[in-house]
DNA sequence: TATTGTTATACTCTATAACTATA
DNA sequence: TATAGTTATAGAGTATAACAATA
């Protein structure tokens, strides 16, 4: 073990270790991370508590409509109700008015897990995420977040400067 | 078109639009795509922008070093040393103290580009994703993640209570 | 025996294309 | 013709296993 090796530590240089990029990457996956392992006891994954509180929340919804929701396509929501429905969480009846829609709606248990044990499971998730923070601190960390998603200019639009 | 459709947008639920997981997860995803958008021009992916600066600020490194930096797997670094190494950016020399290791360095190519091209155009990038908050506000978000990834109390030792 | 770099391989996640049924 | 759900398939990204060279 040499003097001039640098360790069994990450090296990182204090440029990269303090960008805002890096950091905001680390948190995410962190905040992921517990998320993930809050929900793994139950056999699920984060995006499962999603759909179920999409379903809870707005009512008995397509699988389409769920998918617009989470902002993935509607291939991948097949596996994913597929998983709640195994797991006897959800179930799919037809829409009437509609014949080739479904209408996923929770269970009695899904309901029951969600509201009993998902719900405080994330919270607590949460509260760990936020330790190092406030009361305060966290209201206005989750403003900032806010801000950053939709207190943005709109796109340049396609096809010119744009004399309004 | 019937009254009742939720129309085209994303019907999220306001419980779920607001939540921090989401936020942190679509602010993340938004610097990302404006990070990637920032090096395309190059023909590089933000991951290069992040190995060329380990090296501009450490000096030559051997590829296990720059994986552990990233935090990724040895074996991918292989392909990202591989592109840079094709854009003529770094090369691959031998480490005379231990021949099993590479001592990656930037080319004159290379250092050119991140300072003079690649630089600039991240710090573009940063500004651009932090474009709805002041000054102040930028470094108190930036606190605030640091504080988030590493003012956090230690793992629980596996095994027990732990008396002290 | 352990470590560095490499290759081949497998796994995960997600999207695209094509199909059936309904509208 | 267009849409909802499904399946098969492909692509990106990453990790694991096994190998040669070096320590």
């Amino acid at each position: 073990m040499s003097a001039d090796s640098p360790s069994t530590d990450d090296p990182l240089p204090d440029f990269l270790s303090s960008s805002t990029s890096l950091l905001l990457n680390k948190s995410t996956d962190l905040f992921n991370d517990i998320l993930e392992s809050a929900v793994e006891p139950f056999g699920l994954r984060s995006k499962d508590f999603i759909v179920l509180t999409a379903i809870d929340s707005m009512g008995p919804q397509s699988q389409q409509q769920l998918a617009r929701t989470h902002g993935i396509d509607r291939t991948t929501m097949v596996s994913v109700v597929d998983g709640l429905e195994r797991h006897g969480l959800v179930q799919r009846a037809r829409n009437p008015d509609d014949r080739r829609k479904y209408a996923i709606g929770l269970t009695t248990e899904g309901q029951a897990l969600l509201r009993h044990k998902l719900g405080p499971a994330m919270l607590n998730a949460l509260d760990t995420f936020l330790a190092p923070f406030t009361p305060d601190e966290r209201e206005l960390f989750n403003k900032f977040l806010w801000r950053l998603v939709h207190e943005r200019a709109p796109a340049e639009p396609p096809g010119g400067a744009g004399a309004p």
